[in-house]
RNA sequence: GCCCGCUUGGCUCAGUGGUAGAGCACUCGCUUCACACGCGAGGGGUCACUAGUUCGAAUCUAGUAGCGGGCACCA
């Protein structure tokens, strides 16, 4: 006898068969021998490698994971590439801790020291994740691993770079930028928060030169005014229009501004009257531009003062500087008023530090000419199609359209050193080595910009830089471009919308034909997760607790609906993972001689028993719905799909009614033939699940005795057996049985209603009864007295009488069978009256609120007449079944007055 | 301020122009020889609110409220 343990301990399983998964090549697209298989193909989006698994991941490697496995079981030449991102700034700055924990600044080692120690330390704690990834089960080819630090990634950002320069899409500028004072480097617009703020609105009043009083403005920033350049008002502001042109003189500094006028300039907020600090404030400094104003830079990339602030303030932290301005205007009468006000602040994405606005020379990438390429893409050709649609088309053409050029440097040691050089006479060359730049330059006094490219500058061009972009090569012309992106919603534009620019760019071609924007895992209490909150729930804690398999089916049921997370739906997963391997563990139990049936399901199929019959056609139509619905990238359908042909259709039926063959004590060829039909439902179940639960699957799969080389798809032939290369279960539309799954309804109707009239009466669970049916078609008589075994057993009847009349004893419970037929339960006077007359009551009733209803809509003749006729007739149907019923009822409650 | 999404039984969520669904929780009964992470039966919702379109709306339209998200140079 085998012994199989009662439960399932994913742990064991879980161990097994990663390695051997990986070690004999299962991932890598390679395993296809078929030359003309279709192609599939994933770039993972990078993690980070400083990060590791958050629940983010876990959902979105789950459904990359199914649908890779999917695809691979289903032909295709499947690949799933992984990699991780250098991860600039965080980076960098685990190793300055690591650094400053030995008392060591990145400047004592130097540049080229420092980067060594980052190397080393990416050794040492680097990719995390990538251990976790494997946990998860997740099929990627770890033969194509790739990182944006390695040489030939670095080679095509150097490309890229160069490529977009000589086109006059990247250019050199002094320009205001977000400046982190922590992380002593620019920031792109996505990297900077806008956190709410509780703060103070100062009205501050400036003098007029000619000394005929002065105007007030009211800031956020009082210390900025010290590098005020101008004041402006909206010029149809009548309170302010004379005024237009006059020189006002900047409180402590002395300095001389003019009164401008500019439509920025809002009327109805403050005083109407703006400072304009052009050197740091972004509207400032357009407005700086219009009006061709001084920048006086006050404010230092360590946010403190500057010489040009004046002797008192140069060297002072931004906010005493703050105080002490306001402090200022106190004592010279000048501050109007300070007020409570809540507004808006930019912060560190990454740090929270307060963002400095400051005016700075930086690379930046022009956006106009990419953006349109990928809004003439998504207008012509839809391409890429996002799932769901809406709203995220619309969430990626708006911000498209919206589009500021792209602050590309950044002042950071970590990172691809920006291929730029500059000569002795000031030239800028820009070129892919410093070779080239020699030649190009004619010199080889060349000095390289000291600055790093922003980390998604690389993550751009990942769908084609790990395939070997530039390089014209194998990998590039088959899996390019990839088949679909998985991720959330919030890397819309950080990644995928530049990753379509530079794909569209550089390949002519979207770098994926679709987008699945998956939904987001919030706690409990529907906020989300993060650290910062720490309400952040670790998967690996959760596939620890309950399986990777119950795990990844959860997580593929959150499909694209944020959703709030729940233990609970956990463990009801963990519970189908035991029922799967309960079921198995019947099946091998009961395998005794399957080995000698060649062929289950073979010979005349219209010969079959009714069940047989029944689950084939379930088993066809699953497979056909969830091919449909991973088509359709409907995670959440396919696992219900699934979900409940294994529980209700395959354990709760198909199994009970094999019972009676395949327990039989003595050995027989019909035993036999039943137990391979169960065990050949449960492998094709098996298979069918395989993507959303690996190694479950695979653990049992390999248990069945059966031929598993047959069972691979072609283009694995000769393959060492594993279900991860095992085709994927197609719907046959010749198995599919209409009549059978009516027929089957028609028995699985009389013995829930038999069942249920024991309950209401209690019966014994053991018990076996008496009970009579009749008044059913002939054909569905027919059904019955085939079944006559299968009806006693489930239904535990003694006594089972099936007539064309129904001829029961008066004092009987009678129920109308749903469709065709009556059945009668004789109480012989083991029912208490009383109780069952009330019961049968309020069956009654229930039944009349129906009726009601249901004539109402029958007696409205525009219903009739307007309905498709099938509806009316359907509805007529059930208005007549309830009208026998009633009149069934009423006969009892008489019978057991 | 603008845009978008969500609001279905106690909880977490499906769903669709035509008699309200699942899982969990709950009630009752079961150690029935795969499974108590189980088996059988059952109770429970005017599908946020209002108005409209329709023979018919939880499903379409408009508005209202609450929640969530995105965008924005309001000092």
């Amino acid at each position: 006898m085998i012994d199989i343990p009662k439960t399932y301990d994913p742990k064991e399983a879980e161990q097994s068969h990663y390695a051997r998964w990986e070690e004999r090549g299962y991932f890598s697209p390679e395993i296809n021998k078929d030359p003309n298989a279709p192609v599939f193909s994933i770039a993972i989006p990078p993690p980070n490698v400083t990060g590791s698994l958050h629940m983010g991941h876990a959902l979105q490697h789950t459904m990359m994971d199914v649908l890779t496995r999917y695809k691979r079981m289903s032909g295709f030449r499947a690949l799933w590439l992984p990699g991780m991102d250098h991860a600039g700034i965080s980076t960098q700055l685990m190793v300055t801790r690591q650094l400053k924990k030995e008392g060591l600044t990145r400047h004592d080692l130097g540049r080229e020291k420092f980067q060594e120690r980052v190397w080393l330390w990416k050794q040492e704690y680097g990719g995390q994740i990538l251990k976790q990834i494997r946990r998860e089960g997740a099929s990627v080819d770890w033969s194509r691993e790739r990182f944006t630090m390695d040489e030939s990634l670095s080679r095509a950002v150097r490309e890229a770079f160069v490529r977009l320069y000589d086109e006059g899409l990247i250019y050199r500028g002094n320009r205001i930028v977000n400046w982190c004072p922590n992380d002593q480097t620019v920031l792109s617009d996505l990297e900077v928060l806008r956190e709410p703020q509780k703060g103070k609105l100062y009205y501050l009043r400036y003098p007029f030169k000619n000394g005929s009083g002065s105007i007030t403005v009211a800031t956020t920033r009082p210390e900025t005014m010290l590098g005020d350049t101008a004041v402006a008002v909206n010029p149809s502001d009548d309170r302010y229009s004379e005024m237009i042109g006059q020189t006002l003189v900047l409180p402590i500094m002395n300095r001389e501004i003019p009164i401008v006028a500019d439509d920025f300039v809002e009327s109805e907020f403050g005083t109407g009257a703006v400072k304009v600090t052009p050197a740091h404030d972004a509207a400032d400094y357009e407005m700086g531009l219009r009006h061709k104003l001084e920048q006086i830079v006050v404010i230092d990339q360590f946010a403190r003062m500057t010489e040009a602030a004046g002797a008192d303030f140069a060297g002072l932290d931004r906010s005493k500087a703050r105080d002490l301005v306001v402090e200022k205007f106190a004592e010279l009468g000048l501050l109007e008023k300070v007020v409570d006000y809540e507004f808006s602040i930019s912060k560190c994405e990454r740090c929270k530090t307060v963002i400095e606005p400051l005016t700075s020379t930086q690379w930046f990438c022009r956006m106009e000419p990419l953006r349109d390429l990928a809004l003439e893409k998504l207008r012509a050709a839809g391409k890429p199609r996002f799932v769901p649609q809406v709203p995220y088309e619309k969430v990626y053409s708006d911000w498209l359209e919206n589009l500021r050029d792209w602050t590309i440097s950044r002042q950071l040691w970590w990172g691809h050193q920006i291929p730029a050089w500059y000569t002795g006479d000031g030239r800028i060359i820009v070129a892919r080595s410093r070779e080239e730049a020699q030649q190009k330059a004619g010199t080889d006094e060349l000095t390289q910009d000291p600055d790093v490219l922003d980390t998604w500058f690389s993550s751009a061009l990942w769908p084609f830089s790990t395939l070997g972009w530039p390089d014209k090569s194998e990998d590039l012309k088959t899996f390019y471009p990839t088949s679909v992106l998985i991720t959330a919603r919030d890397i819309i534009f950080l990644w995928v919308s530049r990753m379509v620019m530079t794909g569209l760019k550089f390949m002519g071609r979207e770098p994926f034909a679709d987008v699945y924007v998956t939904g987001t895992v919030l706690d409990k209490h529907g906020q989300r997760m993060s650290k910062t909150k720490g309400n952040g729930i670790d998967p690996l804690e959760v596939f620890e607790k309950y399986g990777v398999d119950a795990t990844r089916l959860t997580l593929a049921s959150v499909g694209s609906t944020d959703t709030r997370w729940s233990e609970r739906q956990v463990e009801s997963y963990r519970n189908f993972a035991n029922k799967i391997w309960n079921a198995a563990r019947f099946c091998l139990l009961n395998s005794d001689g399957v080995e000698s049936v060649a062929n289950p399901f073979g010979g005349d199929r219209s010969a079959l028993p009714l069940h047989d019959r029944w689950i084939l056609s379930r088993l066809n139509k699953t497979a056909r719905d969830v091919n449909a619905q991973l088509q359709e990238y409907d995670f959440h359908g396919v696992v219900q799909t699934l979900y409940h042909f294994f529980w209700d259709d395959f354990c709760d039926w198909y199994i009970e009614l094999s019972k009676a063959t395949m327990t039989a004590a003595d050995e027989s060829p019909e035993r036999s033939i039943a137990r391979a039909r169960l065990i050949s439902v449960l492998e094709q179940s098996l298979r069918l699940l395989h993507p959303f639960m690996p190694y479950l699957t695979e653990e049992l799969w390999l248990k069945l005795p059966v031929t598993h080389a047959q069972l691979l798809h072609p283009a694995y032939a000769g393959a060492e057996p594993t279900i991860m290369l095992a085709s994927y279960p197609q719907c046959d539309d010749s198995l599919v049985d209409e009549i059978a799954e009516a027929e089957m309804s028609r028995l699985t109707i009389l013995i829930s209603c038999v069942r249920n009239i024991r309950s209401e009466i209690n019966v014994k669970p053991g018990d076996r009864i008496s009970i009579l049916i009749g008044e059913a078609t002939p054909s569905v008589r027919a059904v019955y007295e085939a079944n006559r075994d299968q009806i006693e057993r489930l239904a535990r009847i003694s006594n089972l009488s099936i007539k064309a009349k129904l001829d029961a004893p008066k004092a009987s419970v009678r129920a109308v069978l749903s469709g065709t037929g009556e059945v009668a339960v004789p109480l012989q006077g083991l029912v208490d009256f009383d109780q069952e007359r009330a019961r049968l009551t309020l069956k009654k009733d229930n039944l009349q609120k129906e009726a009601t209803k249901l004539n109402t809509q029958l007696g409205n003749s525009d219903f009739v007449a307007r309905a498709p006729a099938e509806k009316v007739s359907e509805l007529r149907a059930r208005a007549d079944e309830i009208a026998l019923h009633t009149v069934t009822l009423d006969q009892m409650i008489e019978a057991i007055k």
